[in-house]
DNA sequence: GACGTTGCTTGATAATTATCAAGGATCCGA
DNA sequence: TCGGATCCTTGATAATTATCAAGCAACGTC
């Protein structure tokens, strides 16, 4: 790959940083490709031999115990996954597939350990990636385990309408099975807490959702920085 | 502080590889303090002051919601916490109590920001300790998602013995209502679980627990070093 | 346009987990 | 040694969440 080739991923908070060099680097043992949907990744358990980031499309990081599965978080472009097990050359905690037709960018582990051995500037992006990453997985455990499955989904549905410009009505970014599965209900008990929401002037029309009573939902969601803000 | 002080410290990965002066750059300005137990060391929301580490005792993070509360994980000696707040300067995602007496370091957090900007192996250092942080993170949610109360309960019962020596009998090493918040329920509902596991060789008795059926337990638990593993 | 497929919803029911209330045990200070 | 805590347990009940079984609607293929 030539690292002219993709100049949103030189513009990742992870690479921004590097010397033009450096990133050429690493970009020269990287493999871009693009994959379908519905492919598998990664497994669980395999070693880590790529650090992996999302050009075009969404993947979807979930994990897997005794027949059951759970959605971890969902990676739009242009965002990394699985960072922690490369560097740390451990066995990823996590599988990933693709939710849609995806192209991604696959670094070679080693190139990533290698290169931000030399290259401080580079260890100190990741230093800020990896902690956004661990308060984003806190703010998930937080949400997890201090709200119902009606609150979260309120507090969800909040966020996405923020982040897709307050207009009072938003997209689901993916489909309702993998937002139950995200939200940690089934897709069953999603249906109802959106029944439970319709008081609360959340209309739903297949995946659009327009929010007709903000101050409503807003009491019931009572939004947190510190559990919903996904930049801080 | 004088760096002689504390050996323990200076052997923490997290210190290890930085040299003599740029530790005791860091000490200088580190405060070691002695605080009674149950005493509110800092809040979520607080601005990101110190970076602590736990020498003598025990300390609880917990997350508050609503009026509800959740503990999210124990720290033991020597162990740090609220390392990726400190790094962000952002403000602090978790609450934090000392469960006993405990003797703690404060390291001011403007000093951990400026050595680890001049410091590549302390840079290097915080990388493989926050890499530690998420995944463990990663872990704790996993459990919560995929398992129910029992499962992980079960579970924690077969990593405690196992941290403990393997010798068949465990201490609980905190209270069973801080158990049961750290497991993700209510404490009625620990002690019934418990019960749940009797006939799986689980002999309860006050903090002490045998596991006397460990080919039983471990056939309900299933334990996972992709959840388990407190130190992959 | 018929037909299967897929995703979503609904209803009935069951399992899990929480809440409320009370009782027992233990520990500690007066 | 006698309260008075605190912690844990138990029982009864309620709320939440999951499971199972249909059914419906949208969509693409043939």
């Amino acid at each position: 790959m030539r690292s002219s080739d993709l100049p949103e991923v030189r513009d990742l908070q992870l690479f921004r940083s590097m010397s033009e060099e450096r990133f050429a680097e690493l970009m020269q043992a990287a493999y871009l490709q693009t994959f379908p949907a519905q492919l598998d990744l990664i497994a669980e358990g395999d070693s880590a031999d790529f650090l992996y980031v999302v050009v075009e499309g969404c993947v979807e990081l979930y994990a897997s115990w005794n027949d059951r599965q759970a959605t971890m978080g969902m990676v739009h472009p242009i965002g990394t996954f699985i960072l922690a097990a490369v560097i740390k050359d451990a066995p990823y905690l996590m599988s990933a597939r693709t939710v849609d037709k995806s192209k991604v960018l696959l670094i070679p582990a080693e190139d990533v350990r290698q290169v931000f051995e030399a290259d401080s500037d580079f260890a100190r992006a990741i230093i800020s990636e990896l902690a956004d990453c661990y308060r984003g997985m806190v703010k998930e455990h937080k949400d997890l385990k201090l709200r119902s499955a009606v609150e979260r989904l309120a507090n969800r549905l909040v966020s996405f309408e923020k982040e897709q410009g307050g207009t009072g009505e938003l997209v689901l970014p993916y489909d309702k099975r993998k937002l139950a599965s995200m939200l940690g209900m089934t897709p069953e008990n999603l249906s109802r807490a959106l029944n439970t929401l319709r008081p609360y002037g959340v209309d739903v029309d297949g995946n659009v959702i327009r929010l007709t009573d903000m101050p409503a939902l807003t009491t019931l969601a009572k939004p947190s920085a510190l559990i919903d803000d996904r930049t801080t």
